[in-house]
DNA sequence: ATTCTATCCATAGATAATCTATATATAGAC
DNA sequence: GTCTATATATAGATTATCTATGGATAGAAT
């Protein structure tokens, strides 16, 4: 029984720093984000997320500051760095063009 | 720098299996084909390309059988099993559910 | 003859990404 | 006062892939 993956390995810092392109968000808030948006198809796992953003912390892609959320909840907020900004577009074009080569791969006669 | 990857991990199962179901074909050429249909995009390195065949092997996936290539050269030709062209067709529904999901999220205002 | 290149297989060990499981804490609803 | 959802985080296991080897041989080129 092959168990369906949560997400697409490789793909977590992408979709973590288009999320944050669009608003600075709060962990937590990004995955139900992602959840969201794909329809429950991608879940990003606590044990994915949290590491992830410290990796992208590393990286300078995002900054990070604690804050009170709208319901009064202390949360740690991420925002894209023109680094981040720089690195998604990296990303999403490597993407794109994995996404292409596969889809060659798969269409062959 | 962030390096380019040589595929999107989690893939490279679904690649061999679809490479076999055109014809079946030993590693070495397995390797070629995929990197010449996806226009040199994508390269499979031995070092994943054996231990996957292995892992195909071991869910009965695919069978190997060992012969000589039209050069002369001894070489093991694997072929897709009935399971293997069952497992394909899962994993191909399954990528394309992750793509558009991932779609979905980036695409998204 | 011999050296080079391409063909062919395979494994060991490192690296990296993700998941499972666990721990902690609190706001607000019931 | 208990439950649920919100919120962060880490340890450890698992798995996939890559790097780096090692071996063998056919055929071409010199």
């Amino acid at each position: 029984m092959t168990k369906k993956p949560d997400l697409l390995p490789g793909t977590l810092d992408m979709l973590i720093l288009k999320t944050l392109a669009r608003a600075p968000m709060h962990g937590y808030g990004i995955a139900l984000s992602i959840k969201r948006s794909s329809d429950d198809v991608l879940t990003v796992e606590e044990g994915s997320l949290y590491p992830a953003l410290q990796r992208l912390l590393l990286q300078g892609w995002v900054k990070a500051e604690w804050k009170k959320t709208e319901t009064n909840r202390r949360a740690r907020y991420y925002t894209l760095t023109p680094l981040g900004r720089k690195q998604l577009g990296i990303e999403l074009s490597q993407f794109e063009q994995m996404i292409t080569a596969i889809g060659r791969v798969l269409q062959d006669a």
